[in-house]
DNA sequence: TCCGGAAACTAACGTACCTTCGTTTCCAGC
DNA sequence: GCTGGAAACGAAGGTACGTTAGTTTCCGGA
C-alpha cells in the first residue's frame, strides 16, 4: 500500500488540526501521542510528517494561529461597534465571551499549554497575549479619563475580569440551560457592575 | 551504598509531595518524569517507591489533601465571621483569594490536573469542589432572599465570580507591586460590586 | 547491645514514544 | 499519456519512561 486513493494534502493537515485540537484538549499536550492523533485522523503515525515539521511545531503553529484569529476578530468587533466608550467596552467583553463559548478548546489550550512551547514560540505567544490585555486595559483607562468608570487599579481589574470571562470556557457547553445570548448578557452585566461609576 | 545516614521516612515523603508540587506546577503532570523528581529530591528513582504507590496515586493523592485543606480553612473561615450574611460573604471572598495566593501551586494543580486522574479519583475530587462551590451558591441564596444581593442567576454568577478569583493565582508571584492584603481588598469589590443591590 | 524493618542503592526489564528511512501508489500539470 | 512530486505505507532505530527486583546500610525500639 502506499498513497491512498481520494487522498488531499490540504484536507490532511486540516484533519490533523482538529484531531489535535480534540485530543490536546481532552488529554493535553504531553499526554497527547502521535499514535492516538494519526488514529483519529485515519492515517499513519509516520504520515503526520507529510504535513507537520513535529509535534512541538503542531503546537505553537496551532497556538500563534489562534491567538493571532483572537486579536483579529477583536479589532473588527471594535470597530463595528460604535465611537463611544461604553459601546467598545460592551463589544470587547461581549466579543470575548462569544469567542470563548465558540472556540473554547482553542482557547483552553492558548491559555494552559504555554509551558509545552520551547521558549522562543512561548514568548512570540506571550507577547501577543500582552497585546490582547493591553487592549483592555487601554480601554478602562480612557473610561476612568472620561469619568464613566470607577476602577482602583487598571491593571488587576482588567485581569481579574479576563480571569472571569474566560472562566466560561471551563465549563460552557453548548445545549445548556442557558444560550450563548444570555450567557453573554449575564456576563457583561456582572463584568460592567464591578467597575461602573455609581 | 544502601540507606543514606540521617535519612528519615516522614521528611523524604514531604519532600517528594514539595518536589511534586513544583515540578508539576512548572511543567505539568504528564510531562514530569520521575527521574527528574527523584532527582529534585536527591534520591534515586527507584527510592520514590518506598514513599508512594506510583506517580498516578502521588497526584490523587495530593489532590484529595489539597482539596480537604481548601474546605476545612474554608468552614473555619465562615465560623471566625459573624453571623451576618455580608461579612461571611467577605470572609469566603477573602479567604479564597488569600488561599489561592498562598497555596497557588495547589490549587492550579487540583484546577488543570483533574484529565490526569483515573476516573475514580476525579469522581471523588470533583465532588469535593462540587461541594465547595455549591457553599458560595448558598450564600448568594441567601442574599437574595435577604434582598442585599441582586443575581441574575445563582450559578452562572458563582462561577464567574470563582473564575475571577481563582485567575489571581496565574499571575500573582509574591514580592510584586501589591500585598497580599491589597488584591484581596482590590478582589472583594470588584466581586461585589458585580452582585451588590444598588 | 542487638535485631527487625525502614530507606536507600544499583541494575535492569519491558514498553511506548517521536522520528527517520525507503518504498509504493496516486494525482495533476504539461 | 507521461512524469514528477505529493501523500500514504511498513519497518525500525534510539531514547526515555515507569516500575520491579535484589541488595545494602542505617535507625530505633526491646
Amino acid at each position: 500500500m502506499a498513497r491512498i486513493t481520494g487522498s488531499n494534502g490540504a484536507r490532511t493537515a486540516a484533519a490533523i488540526r482538529r484531531a489535535a485540537l480534540k485530543l490536546i484538549y481532552r488529554q493535553g499536550f504531553a499526554a497527547m501521542n502521535l499514535r492516538d492523533l494519526a488514529a483519529e485522523v485515519g492515517i499513519q503515525p509516520s504520515s503526520l510528517y507529510n504535513h507537520i515539521p513535529g509535534k512541538q511545531a503542531l503546537l505553537s503553529d496551532m497556538m500563534r494561529e489562534h491567538m493571532e484569529v483572537l486579536l483579529d476578530s477583536t479589532e473588527a468587533a471594535l470597530a463595528a461597534a460604535g465611537p463611544a466608550l461604553m459601546d467598545r467596552l460592551r463589544a470587547f467583553i461581549g466579543h470575548h465571551v462569544l469567542y470563548h463559548m465558540e472556540r473554547r478548546q482553542e482557547v483552553y489550550i492558548a491559555n494552559f499549554e504555554l509551558r509545552a512551547l520551547d521558549p522562543a514560540s512561548r514568548a512570540r505567544i506571550v507577547a501577543l497575549r500582552n497585546g490582547y490585555e493591553a487592549r483592555l486595559m487601554g480601554l478602562l483607562e480612557e473610561g476612568v479619563a472620561l469619568g464613566e468608570l470607577e476602577v482602583a487599579d487598571i491593571r488587576v481589574t482588567a485581569f481579574a475580569m479576563l480571569a472571569m470571562l474566560t472562566g466560561i470556557c471551563t465549563w460552557y457547553r453548548p445545549g445548556g440551560r442557558l444560550g450563548k445570548a444570555e450567557l453573554v448578557q449575564l456576563h457583561t452585566e456582572l463584568a460592567l457592575n464591578g467597575i461602573r461609576r455609581r
